[in-house]
DNA sequence: CTGAAAGCGCTTACAG
DNA sequence: CTGAAAGCGCTTACAG
């Protein structure tokens, strides 16, 4: 079933069927209706291979997801779809694969689907080289800072990881907190761990506190299992520790079931806190104290910079939206800072 | 940038240049070695639009998946994927909207990537009809039974459901519970929801206890907080209920914490159990007492049955895979039943 | 082993 | 408003 057998089966040509399937204002009512009620009636749908092998026009903007499960874009993408279709694009979403390069796949984005831009979601910064501005599309790190990429066409939006991390431990030292241990990525490759442990390193410094990243920073791979193995490590090499801040919710919850299989409570053995402020973090007892990212922020901003940028042909721009730090029940508030 | 500059830059023909690209054996080792730089030089993609459109081989076996976020779901296709790469078949992933008709999805992709066989994750029973068979390949439900839907291409693979929750129940009776409240899905939409309710159903009547859907059903979407709410409305309707079954662990971690917002402790005050034994459940405090829909089997099960339909051009199978009622900590032991 | 050519199912100027 | 035709970037018999 190809708009061939539907034109032959109306009695129009294939150019005419075409036109009713996209929506072309010059065809006549007539054959319009007729070619609409052939189309009904084999449920037709148009081969969007050959659709977008010829198309010349764009499809909308792409975003581009690496980490299927990753509990903070799921909002994410659905504010940004939303704010897509009221701007008068559409948005399409590609899920692609931890190990895959999202720059080579954009590539093919683009010169399969021709999107005006691009948003990509939990990708990793190593792929990020000076040759993205060949892709000819304005692009857009989602929660990721990428003014230090000096890619000229890729723009950010992103909270302020370095200052609030550092508010983080502000806070726990507030509480009392002397002895912090931190779980984060690999800061090899995960760039906004780097910057969050540049966050706390200044706020400890500031506070006076010391901190041995070799023996209280433990790096994990973003997951719960990830936090649960670096939280069992930290218990050995950080005996009396009061406070644990994990730079992911999910690796916050590994970190609490790892405590709490050790025996301790949480929070009045050792308070635990966490980054995102995903939906669950607020389900959990005790309700998780965090760093909230504001998805719907971060997406309304997100498509808006680069709606702009597409259609202004305006510079890169990196926007900080304003974090907010929740508290939960996961931080318990020590007599005397001993 | 398309196979038409490899072929002229190498000094080919572009049919040489896609044979190299498909791994075509009839190429000269020199042909292919200078193919293979120009591609390497260019970082040249294949556009697949091009590829798929001619292309009558197929491309494996597809997947699609509704609702991203289903944490069940994840390890499943992980799996899924292994079982296809070790059998020969490359695994496609397509995931689509919670509102698309995924059976028109499936017709699409049909004509468009030629699949041998499709796997549906998450379906929604009520667009599965008889012309499911007019795809021309075998296909197979995830995690539902199928077997009254008497679709001839259409194979299953999933736990018992009836007997699952009949299970549960029976659980529920022996460690002294008898006011039991249930919380599922849409029962006019939710297959599932409505087989493990049939096995509540049973086992009450078999243990002697009365259970009145209307005021112990409470439907909910499978969210938490769906759950939430669900829990919110029994919990007005059922005074001194003693513990809450949720068809799955998401709607179980939401009905917890709306006992634990309305001063109840779980499981001292109400206990709670849930299904699927997602990992979360395991780290959650207390660990959730569930029915564990095994993933590995059911993948490694799935994949073979529907290689075989595909191979053998077999009949259609369902298939029960065996559930495992993990004890957590959820569920409180009652000193006597009252 | 290699090339020339047909054709996959669409869209889109170009005529009329 | 409608049709005939070119062409998107590939793959694949068909010759040689």
């Amino acid at each position: 079933m190809t708009i061939k057998d539907i034109a032959r089966e109306a009695g129009y040509a294939v150019g005419t069927v075409s036109r009713v399937i996209n929506n072309n204002p010059n065809v006549s009512q007539a054959a319009r209706a007729r070619i609409l009620e052939v189309i009904q009636k084999y449920n037709f749908q148009p081969n969007s291979n050959a659709k977008h092998l010829k198309q010349q026009a764009s499809q909308g903007i792409a975003m581009i997801v690496k980490g299927t499960h990753n509990m903070l874009f799921a909002p994410i993408l659905e504010k940004m779809q939303t704010e897509c279709t009221a701007a008068g694009y559409s948005g399409m979403v590609y899920y692609i694969d931890e190990n895959d390069n999202e720059v080579d796949r954009a590539r093919r984005i683009c010169r399969e689907h021709k999107p005006y831009g691009i948003i990509f979601l939990g990708s990793n910064s190593n792929y990020f080289t000076r040759d993205l501005n060949d892709l000819g599309v304005p692009c857009l790190l989602m929660t990721n800072m990428a003014v230090n990429s000096e890619i000229e066409n890729l723009s950010s939006v992103s909270v302020d990881d370095i200052a609030s991390a550092a508010r983080m431990i502000e806070y726990l030292h507030a509480m009392g907190h002397r002895r912090i241990a931190l779980i984060g990525g690999d800061l090899k490759r995960s760039h906004p761990s780097t910057s969050r442990l540049t966050g706390c390193l200044g706020a400890f410094s500031r506070l006076g506190l010391a901190f041995d990243p070799a023996v209280q920073y433990g790096d994990a791979r973003f997951t719960m299992s990830g936090g649960y193995k670096a939280m069992e490590r930290l218990l050995e090499t950080n005996p009396g520790l009061t406070a644990v801040f994990a730079f992911s919710d999910i690796m916050a919850i590994g970190a609490i079931r790892a405590l709490r299989d050790h025996g301790l409570r949480v929070p009045e053995d050792v308070s635990v806190c966490g980054f995102d402020g995903i939906e669950l973090a607020d389900y959990l007892t005790p309700r998780l104290t965090t760093i909230r990212q504001p998805a719907d922020r971060l997406a309304s901003r997100g498509v808006s910079i680069l709606i702009r940028c597409i259609e202004d042909d305006g510079d890169a721009v990196h926007e900080i939206v304003p974090y907010e730090l929740v508290e939960g029940e996961s931080v318990l508030r020590l007599e005397s800072g001993k």
